[in-house]
DNA sequence: AATGAATGAGACTTCATTCAT
DNA sequence: TATGAATGAAGTCTCATTCAT
């Protein structure tokens, strides 16, 4: 137990500035959250903080960079998912319904982290956006979606229209399903798939 | 020369008014157009009519309320195409290919419009982003659609994720054919209309 | 007499339109005297005017625009004075003669005009430095003797040298002429004057 | 290894310690001469050094305190070359010629050091500008001056107005000088002293 | 002593909004 | 009612300085 104290000797310096670097990212996943991305000052995410006004920039040098590193982060995080998901996947259903029902659960656990945080007052009329780090999750989905529908595994329709709809479906239905208390996943998942995958099978035949 | 302006019911005054009012709403339409919402500034708004900075807020408090204005006047346009629509369809399948087909048909004119009022020089990186007239006029058919669905005309699951997914098919196709060119709208809105009723099909059909 | 007012009638608004550019342009000679031209800020300015932090940019962009507003007015101010000398000097002891008392006088007069607007309380470490207005109003003096130096109407020597030394006496016995009281323009300048034609001769006999 | 500092009588401590003043010293030299004093920050120097921010503190109180300690070195090194010049002076003439001389080379030898520093690469507007050094080395020979004149070795006119003279011959030939490639020290002092005997030669005879 | 992150004052600037003309 | 300058809050960012480690 102590060894591995000792093979990471971190000292409260160390910590502390962890701490922060983790306590502003957490503010500006809140606060976008809220505010919505283009609202966002970097006074916003600072004062959510209680840390000092240049500290934010020890750390980050504008808002946009904030949001890159959250960006980054949840698709560092979801990333391996998918990966596996792709790897696994039994053909284009299995696919799409795998790949639709993991992006839900990654969203509804990053909701439910921020909504935790948040204050419970309410008084502000809020305007809840997506949040960089849901954008970024949101385009590797898109993009494996796309891949597999250019790819030729999906045949007909303009390949871009195709990917829109599947894109289109997921989304909504997404943002719903985290309206809904309590936030089902397997159900939306469930839901979003079928319309997916008979519609584009609706489109085949028509085309056929 | 006043003698016309005398003899007219509507005094110069008046006419100024309609004038003005109609001025910033449509600067207001371009420049939401070209920066998108949020980074528009009331400056911007008031710079491209040309008048005074106080003469805004002799018509309208807030930027916000130019695009509530602008909303409201998207939708009292397109209002009675839908209302039409619903009067005349037959069944849900040609109320939904009706209105998506208006749908598209609307956004592509409002997009033609304020992209040929753009100076031909483009220093700016522009932000080509959903006006507040687009948004409005999206509700409008969203809301068809829902009262439709919720109404029963539609039978099975969730009428929310329902709703979505219609919605998100329609949107996110719709954004996808303004990128085009020529825009279609026809050839958009057969498609958004097939993925749609065959994805409902599939689900009462999976429900059953 | 009221017919010179009808011919310009200026109303309250263009009045004081002048008056803040003119306020800016006096707290910033001021200012610019008192603290020196580096350690001068906008706000130095502005909080000298008592005017609001955002009127200060209704008329200059920046502090380097005031200061060359500062320049250009005294610079257009002098201009004229010294192409009279320039015309009618009779040969370079003359025209040497002529320069530097102008420079003077205009030097005494500004000085005065700015101490005049200082407020008595002097507590701070004061760094009386050049300001942009004698710096401009040095370089077009500079600039003459300059140019006839290299016009050949002067023979020997490094014309760069000569210039520099030329400079070098008018402007800092210029400097100590302000620091006593009374200012005494002429003798300054007979003193001045008399060092740098009899140096000058110097050269030319040592050169022989 | 470490007895070699152990036997020696400054601990590493203070041998550090020496070093970092120095390496500050140092860096404010370059700094101050690549930036002009006003423009330098405390950032600046320390980022020179490679020191941390807070050690900068342990030295010096600011960036005045530097500029005095610089000041002070630069006085501390010339003082003696001054003070002989002082007692080997045969009379008034050959004082100016050789403390003039003196000055120059000091001012070059410095000006070339800080030169030879730079990095060869000049990405940002460099502004050359006096260092404290300079500033302070100036002033002794100006005092020398002053007071040479003021004790009655050169009697005529006023003093004040005579120091002024010189002085402003020597610092503006001085600077010219250090703008010519190669710097000749020789020439321009020889320029300077002659100006500013013939200069005063001149005075004495119009005074009597 | 050295370190370097935290602090907070303050500089610069833009913008919504007011208000005298 | 139109005008447009004045206002001052607020946002961005830098920097001197402190202080826990």
């Amino acid at each position: 137990m102590s060894e591995a104290i000792l093979l990471s000797p971190v000292g409260k310096r160390e910590q502390t500035k962890v701490q922060n670097r983790q306590a502003i990212l957490d503010a500006a996943r809140e606060v976008f959250g809220e505010l919505g991305y283009d609202n966002t000052t970097v006074r916003d995410i600072i004062r959510r903080t209680g840390l000092a006004a240049g500290t934010f920039y020890n750390y980050y040098r504008s808002k946009e960079e904030v949001a890159t590193a959250l960006s980054d982060d949840g698709a560092r995080r979801f990333a391996p998912i998918l990966k596996s998901i792709r790897a696994q996947a039994k053909g284009w259903d299995d696919f799409v319904r795998s790949a639709i029902l993991a992006y839900y659960e990654f969203l509804a656990d990053e909701h439910e982290s921020w909504l935790a945080k948040r204050p419970p007052e309410e008084t502000q009329p809020h305007v809840y956006g997506e949040t960089p780090e849901m954008a970024a999750v949101f385009r590797e989905v898109r993009d494996a979606i796309v891949e597999r529908i250019t790819t030729g595994d999906r045949p007909p329709a303009d390949p871009d229209y195709l990917a829109a709809a599947c894109i289109g479906v997921a989304r909504e239905v997404g943002e719903h399903m985290l309206a809904k208390r309590p936030i089902e996943t397997k159900a939306a998942a469930a839901f979003a798939t079928a319309m997916i995958l008979t519609g584009l099978k609706g489109l085949s035949e028509g085309a056929a």
